[in-house]
DNA sequence: TTGCAATATATAATAATTGATATATAAAAC
DNA sequence: GTTTTATATATCAATTATTATATATTGCAA
């Protein structure tokens, strides 16, 4: 859906394959949005359809040719219409945990605090990750001149990762809490 | 993907058809699942060449014929399994602001301040959602006491939503008000 | 010296989800 | 009184996303 204009987005940047956008995704964009790499490969052959995009191979030896894509005037304007376009509805979520824990009414109750307690460990480290690992790569790539202003923006999605986090961990706490309760 | 345990579940309550199901998703599981008309029938179709529900034809006058399903032994089995296995990973998330914000640089901070404003003020009115109607909605569904355990447990889902816009709202407050330091 | 994980590229098949469309009545708004 | 909105049902086409599979090399460990 917005897939698209993501890749548009890395690509002014530089021209890269399907597979430098995949690790490039994991790097930056993972906590508020992710692709699998087949379906980077079908988006970005549908926007060379569209003209958004050009490819060429790079031929390498002792590995699969890379085929390298770039932006076109196209596709900057397309990605600066999306852009200028302001967003007006709020994104329905999923939470699988969620779902499963409404219909869990015939689960005892220490079933569903395993898995709340489990959930908490993999959230603390997701927390912890945003505070170190993640800080210190967009402070990094803010250090060169002409990259200070994405990275502005970028710590301002950082800083939703972590206070999502946050706000995850401080509802699991009061959850398995209420729950310990519930047994007697 | 998890829309089939979600349809099984809300038929662990009554039979009911299709569109019952989109209404009764409306109403309580929006915060965290939700699915189109369209996703729903031909969810419940699958479900029925599964033999995990089946359906009967309840004729109507002055509508079209309501095809109402319900929940066979191998639905409740299946559904038990699934609510029985903890959940062991994280959601990915995908969130459209964050990827907008991401890519903005090329844009004045004017024109993503309106789009943070007009973000807060959605979020705002959800919020107020889940403190008054959601909450209400709940309170009475839990007063007989065979919905208690239920209730019990969407309880907490609507606590998730409640601190997820809370959470959110910290999110624009800070960013906005960093931002608008940005144009100095 | 075999076996497995990681690097690097990509396609095909399948599943999940959305968008557009269709029918028909009742009630409310203009 | 005519249009729009809401109720009530559902199908089909199109898009988006995942899973499984394929090729080929490097490097490390058993």
């Amino acid at each position: 859906m917005s897939l698209k204009y993501a890749l548009l987005g890395f690509l002014t940047y530089q021209p890269q394959s399907g597979y430098d956008l995949k690790q490039l995704m994991d790097l930056s964009t993972s906590n508020f949005w992710h692709a699998k790499q087949s379906q980077i490969y079908t988006t970005l052959k549908k926007l060379e359809i569209e003209e958004q995009v050009i490819s060429h191979i790079e031929p390498q030896e002792n590995r699969p040719n890379r085929r390298v894509y770039e932006i076109t005037e196209t596709g900057e304007t397309v990605l600066g219409e999306w852009l200028a376009q302001p967003l007006m509805v709020i994104e329905p979520r999923k939470e699988t945990l969620l779902l499963k824990l409404f219909f869990s009414a015939r689960l005892k109750p220490e079933a569903i605090l395993t898995t709340l307690r489990l959930q908490k460990n993999l959230h603390q480290a997701d927390l912890e990750k945003y505070q170190t690992t993640t800080k210190e790569v967009i402070r990094q790539f803010g250090a060169s001149a002409d990259m200070a202003a994405d990275a502005r923006l970028w710590e301002t999605t950082r800083r939703y990762g972590e206070l999502y986090e946050e706000m995850y961990i401080r509802w699991l706490d009061e959850t398995i809490k209420d729950m310990e309760g519930w047994g007697e």
